[in-house]
DNA sequence: AAATAAATTTAGATAAGTCTAAAAAAATAA
DNA sequence: TTATTTTTTTAGACTTATCTAAATTTATTT
């Protein structure tokens, strides 16, 4: 068994390896996890061993097949409990990462399999994040976002790539939510501030939101 | 916020003090909770210092309002959560309590009332133990137990004092479960072993397994 | 009431995970 | 290429929860 502590580790690691293509940094995990980089050096000398990860002193750290898939299972874990809290509790799309959080390393894969039967096999989460499956598959986004499209595009929300309670909280009170249908009408050459149709009403979205909205064209 | 293990060592201060009067005495805890009697003298000193129980060496702990408080909260998130996976999961009666025990934990005031709500407000778990509302008002059972009865008498099971898988395991192969009407054909004098009438089958059934069943006379 | 037994506490050690400060290695700049 | 900066690692300390072994207190016998 790994502790909650691991865990997160292997979870940090899988998601920083997803952006660069080398070794994940130690600098970086620390970051991800808040913690100093002394302590990720410790925990990755502990990973290395249990053959968790692959290590070279200051050469950063690659998840091996057997740490990859305990943090694709608790990826798989977290979304498929967060469709739980916002499907089945009405939870916000905005609250439930923390609750998330705690629950995915109840990692039992009986639970988790039920889990997902009740929920109805749920292939993306409430943030449009793809559920791995039961054998880890996972479909990775092709990542449009609201800024990458031209004036008189449409398109629809599916998803988003800042997790922050305070954008999806935003977007939310601009009704940009999972599968909203929107329309760029005006870009501000300067800043790259758009102006769009949401529900055929007019919002201003900051290039910093509208990068972060993923979408796809229709 | 208290970690998980003090929270543990307030559940069992709980249980073990529903028992006796006095306060509950160190070993008592150990034996619980499968530890040390040291280890629990410097949980005590901790919890004390939390004002979570009071305390006076060699004098045996009771909780204190605050203490109670927790341990009932917690209790009261373990049996939703039971109810939960029995009834939304299928899992079967004797297989919940390990996971129970580790979502209880999840102690987030707006996770457990949205997830009584969801369950519909139960009263009992499925054990029949009683579920604390969120006031903590907790009912008591009266216990009657199956070898209260005398021949002739006629009961409906509503819940079990002991919670080993192997004796919900055997309670559920005699289709004793809850809700189920029994009667009592006969009772050996020497060992009070009973024959009993299960849904029209006839089912031998120990002392050592009649005197943890709890019923209902009707 | 003294002697023995049982229960409880103390003292000191250990393991997990973290931290600060200092040292070492790698990357970048001059 | 040497100097400087940044990144990473090491060394040593701290906290939480646990343990064993020894000491102390309480309970039970005789």
């Amino acid at each position: 068994m790994n502790s909650f502590t691991e865990e997160n580790y292997l979870k940090a690691i899988y998601k920083l390896s997803l952006n660069g293509t080398q070794g994940v940094s130690t600098n970086a995990i620390a970051d991800e996890l808040s913690t100093k980089p002394s302590s990720v050096t410790d925990m990755i000398k502990k990973l290395a061993e249990k053959k968790l990860v692959s290590y070279q002193k200051y050469q950063g750290v690659n998840l091996t097949k057997k740490g990859r898939d305990i943090a694709i299972s608790i990826i798989r874990n977290h979304r498929l409990w967060e469709v739980f809290l916002v499907e089945k509790l009405n939870f916000k799309w905005d609250e439930v990462h923390d609750l998330a959080e705690e629950l995915e390393h109840i990692n039992t894969h009986k639970l988790t399999e039920r889990l997902d039967e009740f929920l109805d096999f749920p292939k993306f989460d409430p943030h449009g994040d793809p559920i791995p499956d039961k054998n880890g598959n996972i479909i990775q986004h092709k990542d449009i976002t609201l800024s990458d499209l031209k004036i008189g595009e449409k398109a629809v929300v599916v998803g988003v790539k800042e997790h922050s309670k305070s954008y999806l909280n935003y977007l939310e009170q601009l009704q940009l939510v999972l599968g909203a249908e929107v329309q760029i009408q005006d870009i501000v050459e300067f800043d790259a501030t758009m102006r769009i149709l949401v529900n055929n009403k007019q919002v201003i979205i900051s290039n910093q939101a509208s990068k972060n909205l993923i979408v796809k064209r229709n």
